[in-house]
RNA sequence: GCAGCCGUAGCUCAGCUGGAUAGAGCAUCCGCCUUCUAAGCGGACGGUCGCAGGUUCGAGUCCUGCCGGCUGCGCCA
């Protein structure tokens, strides 16, 4: 079971609003497909109506159009072999009846969308006009209708869980796949109208907590004055008190070590003592950190759970389940028998009555479906989760709940360093922060030094935070998710190639361009406006590259990546910066061409500022 | 042992869910600023798509089996 069949069959697609024309073209081709095979289209008829068959063969034209792989073949190409088999008619002979069709009708000559069909082989390639182009596709965009298109239906409330990071631990690099991936994905999601609860769940209990707690309280640890220091803080503390243990590890003291730490995680259950109350205070500062992060990344969440505050409930949801006969106990555990669908035991209450992962899971995934009545539920969780939620699922399933089929969990791959994976115990994590600081300093004393004084110092240092922030989070979501990240700091801080600022750079080359020709984009743009001067390969190439924004948001809302966007964004940049240095605007004798050139660009600004939003990056007017 | 993921250019990765001549970035080399932003653009170099079968008009993409790497698999989180 994959993802994106699921979401794909599960949502309807309405066509009409993704490519405006394609779906024009895809019109066109279904009469003459209908009209052209009208008997092979009857045997099938008598089992639907009319109208489900002319819907149906639409659809399956519309996907079946793609851009031709070089501009001078066509603008988009259309496959045949697909309806080879259904028309039992060879492929070439279907793209020239086709054609054929279409000039008897009337409809190359005269059809103000066509310019041209020829068949090659089994494809039929269109060249649109340019004017069509323009008027479909850029003034569209100009106008922003084109972003406000209605562009799944039938969508189902959807949760959307991501960010799981522990209190008491240093947040780092890793933590912001997680992050950057999700918030990208929400955003993505909504864009293309699915109804979306985003959630985080912060892990503020458990055996990590306990050993930076005993840590604390041992050596008499209050942590630096300034508030604000205090959560990085304690995840330098978090570590000391690992490795104290671990080097305690053999000798007496261990089990003294544990039963202290027991203690601890007793204390917190109880909800008093000394510990409980360094608790309550000490999370705190690392709830700070995260909310540091997040505002960072602009990211906010709809919903936060606690750990804290699922970890009772589950258990008692757990012992009511083995009450009523849905759990079995094995060597003095409690938990459900999976062998039969090969997914283990799942263990739910411990010997010693505490509870796990997948208990507080189970208990939350009720939550979610009780409480917010959601229909589909995705967790953003790196892979190494894999089974664990393939068992909570199933457990889900076989206690009754029927969301349980609509639980998906989305793995991606880790972030590693160079010298492998990273970890507090090798020492070799890279601290958010530090990350964040040390690139807005190499972005300003590489590229912006030269601004100072022309610019205001806060206008160099906001712009060198959006460019950290474009090049960390473009570059946690440009890989596919099962992949793994080789984190390389000297890599990440050069920022060419396919990167968040090379696309941010593309805006700010448009709007400085803009601006200096005093280009007033609706000024300019009336409703009767002409395209007729756009006729160079690299501005038909951009146009054709425009038209296709709406479907890739939905290919990326459908399969749950962010690369098939990142990728469409990176495609449209390059194609720009090649127009850019072909077709100059400010330097040509010809006001009509100078116009339609710089609405073309603004319109490619505005493609590619929203592509950067929905992946929660922010554009820059200069840089 | 079982399961999942990965294997494409020297390195890092794409490849639109089976279609036209497998594409980018980095690295190396060669060009392009008397200024619409060179964080850019062009060119050169670089591939038996891990191996072997199979499915069909057609496979980097699907199925099977190997090989190699990573990650999981009951009292951790």
């Amino acid at each position: 079971m994959s993802i994106q069949n699921k979401t794909t069959s599960d949502d309807q697609l309405i066509i009409k609003g993704h490519n405006p024309v394609y779906f024009k073209l895809a019109n066109l081709i279904r009469d003459a497909l209908i009209h052209k095979y009208h008997d092979q289209f009857n045997q099938v008829q008598h089992e639907q109506s009319e109208q489900s068959i002319e819907d149906e063969v639409l659809f399956e034209v519309y996907h079946m159009l793609s851009e031709a792989p070089q501009i001078e073949m066509g603008h988009i190409a259309f496959a045949c072999f697909s309806w080879a088999k259904k028309l039992r008619t060879a492929p070439p002979k279907i793209a020239n009846d086709i054609l054929h069709y279409l000039e008897e009708h009337g409809q190359i000559q005269n059809h103000p969308l066509i310019e041209k069909a020829s068949p090659q082989g089994p494809y039929l390639n269109f060249i649109i006009r340019p004017h069509a182009l323009g008027s479909e596709v850029v003034e569209k965009i100009i106008r922003e209708d084109y972003f406000k298109t209605h562009l799944l239906d039938n969508v189902q409330k959807t949760m959307v869980e991501y960010s799981q990071p522990n209190t008491h631990k240093t947040l780092h690099v890793g933590h912001m796949r997680n992050l950057c991936l999700g918030n990208a994905l929400v955003n993505i999601m909504r864009y293309t109208g699915i109804p979306v609860i985003s959630t985080t769940y912060p892990r503020d209990v458990g055996t990590h907590v306990a050993k930076t707690l005993w840590f604390l309280k041992k050596n008499k640890l209050e942590g630096p004055k300034d508030i604000s220091q205090r959560g990085a803080w304690l995840g330098e503390i978090y570590s000391q008190a690992n490795e104290e243990l671990e080097s305690q590890r053999g000798t007496d003291k261990e089990e003294q070590n544990r039963q202290e730490l027991t203690k601890i995680l007793k204390e917190l259950k109880t909800e008093k003592g000394e510990y409980y109350e360094l608790w309550k205070e000490t999370r705190e500062w690392s709830i700070e950190l995260m909310k540091e992060a997040y505002a960072w990344a602009d990211v906010s969440f709809d919903r936060w759970f606690f750990e804290s505050e699922v970890d009772s409930p589950s258990i008692e949801f757990a012992k009511k389940l083995y009450a009523e006969g849905k759990l079995v106990k094995d060597q003095g555990a409690i938990g459900m028998d999976l062998n039969d669908d090969k997914l283990g035991f799942c263990l739910l209450i411990k010997s010693d009555g505490t509870g796990l992962y997948a208990t507080k899971d189970v208990e939350l995934a009720r939550v979610k479906f009780d409480e917010f009545g959601v229909k589909k539920n995705i967790y953003i969780v790196d892979t190494r989760q894999s089974h664990h939620f393939k068992q909570v699922f199933k457990v889900l399933e076989k206690i009754g709940f029927e969301q349980a089929k609509d639980c998906y969990h989305l793995p991606y791959d880790v972030v590693e360093l160079p010298d492998g994976a990273m970890s507090s115990r090798k020492g070799n994590i890279v601290p958010l922060m530090e990350l964040i600081g040390r690139m807005e300093d190499t972005i300003i004393s590489k590229y912006l030094e030269k601004y100072r004084g022309e610019w205001t110092d806060d206008e160099i240092e906001q712009t060198a935070k959006k460019l950290a922030n474009g090049a960390i989070k473009y570059g946690m979501v440009r890989v596919d998710n099962n992949r793994k990240i080789v984190f390389d700091f000297e890599e990440w801080l050069r920022l060419d190639g396919e990167t968040g600022p090379y696309l941010q750079y593309v805006y700010a080359r448009i709007m400085s361009l803009c601006n200096k020709l005093d280009y007033d984009r609706l000024k300019k743009l009336q409703d009767d406006f002409i395209w007729k001067k756009l006729h160079h390969p690299s501005e038909i190439e951009l146009m054709v590259k425009l038209m296709s924004f709406n479907q890739i948001a939905i290919q990326s809302a459908t399969s749950l990546k962010t690369l098939p966007l990142t990728s469409y964004l990176y495609d449209l940049g390059k194609l720009y910066n090649q127009f850019y240095l072909q077709c100059p605007i400010g330097k040509i004798e010809d006001q009509e061409l100078k116009l339609e050139r710089l609405h073309l660009s603004w319109a490619v600004s505005k493609v590619i500022q929203k592509g950067l939003n929905l992946l929660g990056i922010e554009t820059v007017d200069r840089m």
